[in-house]
Parts: structure tokens; C-alpha cells; sequence
DNA sequence: AAACCGACCGACTGACCGGTCGGTTTCAGT
DNA sequence: ACTGAAACCGACCGGTCAGTCGGTCGGTTT
């Protein structure tokens, strides 16, 4: 009588999500091989047996984990798609909204785009239509409308989102650990490249 | 008499090759925990016994995989920051020059990428100094000469070098495989983004 | 209260895999 | 031709781990 959409979890629902959260704690601090079914079930305080009673493999959960890391952050990213402002403000926002999230949210989301490749069939089918949806279709659908709005240099949107995926990444995977100094500068100093340029500027640029 | 400088190999530094070969296709292909020594032996046509003889374990096969790698990159890449020209001629020089790689040798430098935060201890740093002697410090290297010769824009150049790695990084690995058109096109539109930067610009660029 | 059901348990298994070791072959130097 | 060391073999071991299966238990239906 209680289906998944309803408000007040079932108990089976609500272990198959204590699972999936524990689960995603450990992938993202060592690899899918190094996290053995029993750390799960462990750690999520069921058993192996009861792991296995709501998900038929290890890489099914998996699959399951990152599925629902999509679907979360597509809901965070489409505030900013919806949002008003020029469309560096709104991209502004879009990595500010990352940025604030926990640290292993930002980590999980690394994980996907590493793993999404990694699978194969109807899994790896839904994965990467879940990941198209969550990400750069969004930031594709801003920068769409910098460039109608001539906000952006025309140009082929989908290179640019994806180049805009790239730095952003980027930024949060590599500046964090190696470079001293805060990620919110350094995301700023990207911003300004990304719209600026290197080129040395003709006095008078639009910022 | 014959040690590992001279220009014949000795049998036992032609099988270690060998080994290594096969060892990046495989690395290739599929994970490091997929990849099984037994498979790496019988690829390299010799016995698990044959394969430790020449490498102490599994893992450090591995690195010695991508220490060869990332020093026969160095080499590519140092005729680029020895090259004359414009830091845009340069830069594109080497990028094209990444692009003839045969395909395996380019997914390898994405290997090596994703994978060398993986490890510890010695054979961590020995990597990690070789990285960056690699890839970006060459780069940085052409960016600096370009920020003092006015070409481009004053700004952290290591900033900047990590930007270019992550923008060609995804050209290479996504955009081959997802979009259509030539890796070729793609990488022209990313340098010209690169260095003209999104914003629409005001008539008289300086390319 | 009997029948039933889904959630969960936990000991077990079968396969796999990294690494070892005693033995055999190959070959350079004499 | 002899010898000693290096290269190489392949059966084996110890451990790990995903996945299984018969069973328990609390709650719901009849």
C-alpha cells in the first residue's frame, strides 16, 4: 500500500537507503574493487544476506548509487537553469551551488563521471542518460541563451558546455589539493579565462 | 656488459618491454583490479614465474608502465616548448602532435592521469615528479613565455596551464567519442575559446 | 490461531588471484 | 665441452570475496 512515491518510507525502503548512503561513503574514499560487499553491509549495520535482498549484485548497487546521485544533482542544477541574471551570473551560481555542497557530494559526482564509462548494457545505458541530464544539458541550456541573448560569441554551445564541465572539474578536483589558496579564487580566476580569454585584452572588454 | 643504456637490448630487457606492452593494452581496456597477472603473462607469451621475475609485484609492473609512458610524453611535448613561434602556434603544435599518438597511447595518458593519486609511498612521488614533468610544467613553461611577451593575458600561469590541460583532456576523451566531427575541429574551436574566451567580443580581437 | 509473507540473517562455497618456490632450460664466458 | 648464473617454468598456496541458501522472526491476512 506504500509504493516508492509515497511520503513516509517503507522499512524496506528505508534500509535499501541506508545502504545506498553508506555505500556511496565508501566508494568515494577507495575504489569500487576495495570496498568488499561485508564493509556494506557493515557499515549499514544488515547483513550480507540482507544486502542481497534488495540488490541482485554489488555492481547494481552501485548503478543504484550513482543513479540517485544524478537524479539529486540535476534537481540542484536546474535552480540555476530557472534562475534569472546574465549568464556568467547564472553560472556563477550554478558552481557556487556546487561548491557549497558537502565534500563528498562534490567527490560522488567526480566518481560518476569517472566511473560512467565503466559499464556496460541497459546499465550503463540508463547511467549515462541520467548523467546527460544532470550536467552538461543544463549548462548547455544556459549557455544557449548567453549566446541568443549575445551575452556569448556564437558558437557551437555543446563544445562550450563542455569545455565549461572541463574547467569547472577541473578547479574542484586538481586546484583544491595541489594549489594552496581558496577553491572560490581560483573559481573566480577560471570564470574570468572562461569568458575573457587569455589573449591580452584590447582595453575595453565587456565584463 | 650490456646494460640498459646501449643500443641492442639484452633478452632479459626485451622481455621486460614486452611485458610492459602487452601490460599497457590490457591497463587499456579494462580496470587494474580486472587485469589479472595471469592474463598479462600469457599476452607477453611468457609464465606468471617469468613475469615476476622481472617485476616485483603487480602493481609495480604498473608503474613502471607509466614511468615509461610519461617519459616517452616528455620527450614529445619538450620539442613543442622548444619550438618557435607565437605561444598559440606553440601550443597548438603540441596539442596536434598529442593527436597523431596512436589511440592507445593517448587513453594511456588518460590512465595515467586518473590513476596516479592511487598510490603511496615512494613509487607515488616518483610518479607524481614524473607527471609533472610531463604535461603541464611544459605547458606552464609556453604559457609564462607568452604572459611576458605580451601575447597573453598577466595571470596565474599555473592557473592557466591547468585549464589547458583540462580543456584538451576532454576534447580528447569526450568529444571523440560522443560528438560527431573531427577531433581535429573540435580542438581548433577549443583553442580558439581558449584564448578569445566566450564573451562576445567587442570588433577587433587581437588573433 | 493457522497460514502466509517479506525482511533479514549468517554460515558456507566456489572461484579467482597475487605471489612463491623448487626445478628446468638457455647461454655467455672460459 | 664445461660451468655457473640468469631466465624462465608451472604447480601450488593462502587469502579474499561475491554470491547462495536454508532458516528465523515479526507482522498481516484469512
Amino acid at each position: 500500500m506504500n509504493p516508492s512515491t509515497t511520503a513516509t518510507p517503507t522499512k524496506s525502503e528505508a534500509t535499501a537507503a541506508r545502504i545506498i548512503a553508506v555505500a556511496r561513503t565508501l566508494f568515494v574514499s577507495r575504489n569500487y574493487a576495495d570496498v568488499t560487499t561485508d564493509m556494506i553491509a557493515q557499515a549499514a549495520d544488515v547483513t550480507k544476506g540482507g544486502l542481497y535482498h534488495h540488490f541482485a549484485s554489488k555492481e547494481q548497487l552501485y548503478v543504484a548509487m550513482m543513479v540517485g546521485d544524478l537524479e539529486s544533482k540535476r534537481q540542484l542544477f536546474q535552480q540555476a537553469v530557472a534562475a534569472p541574471g546574465t549568464c556568467r551570473q547564472r553560472l556563477a551560481k550554478l558552481t557556487n551551488d556546487f561548491l557549497e555542497l558537502p565534500h563528498e557530494e562534490r567527490e560522488v559526482t567526480q566518481l560518476v563521471r569517472r566511473d560512467i564509462n565503466t559499464f556496460s548494457g541497459a546499465e550503463r545505458d540508463s547511467l549515462v542518460r541520467a548523467y546527460q541530464r544532470a550536467l552538461p544539458e543544463q549548462i548547455e541550456a544556459i549557455i544557449v541563451d548567453g549566446i541568443s541573448d549575445g551575452e556569448l560569441t556564437p558558437a557551437d554551445a555543446r563544445i562550450l558546455s563542455w569545455s565549461f564541465v572541463a574547467l569547472v572539474e577541473v578547479v574542484i578536483g586538481e586546484y583544491a589539493e595541489r594549489l594552496l589558496g581558496s577553491t572560490e579564487a581560483c573559481l573566480n580566476h577560471v570564470l574570468d579565462h572562461f569568458f575573457d580569454g587569455a589573449a591580452a585584452q584590447p582595453p575595453g572588454g565587456n565584463r
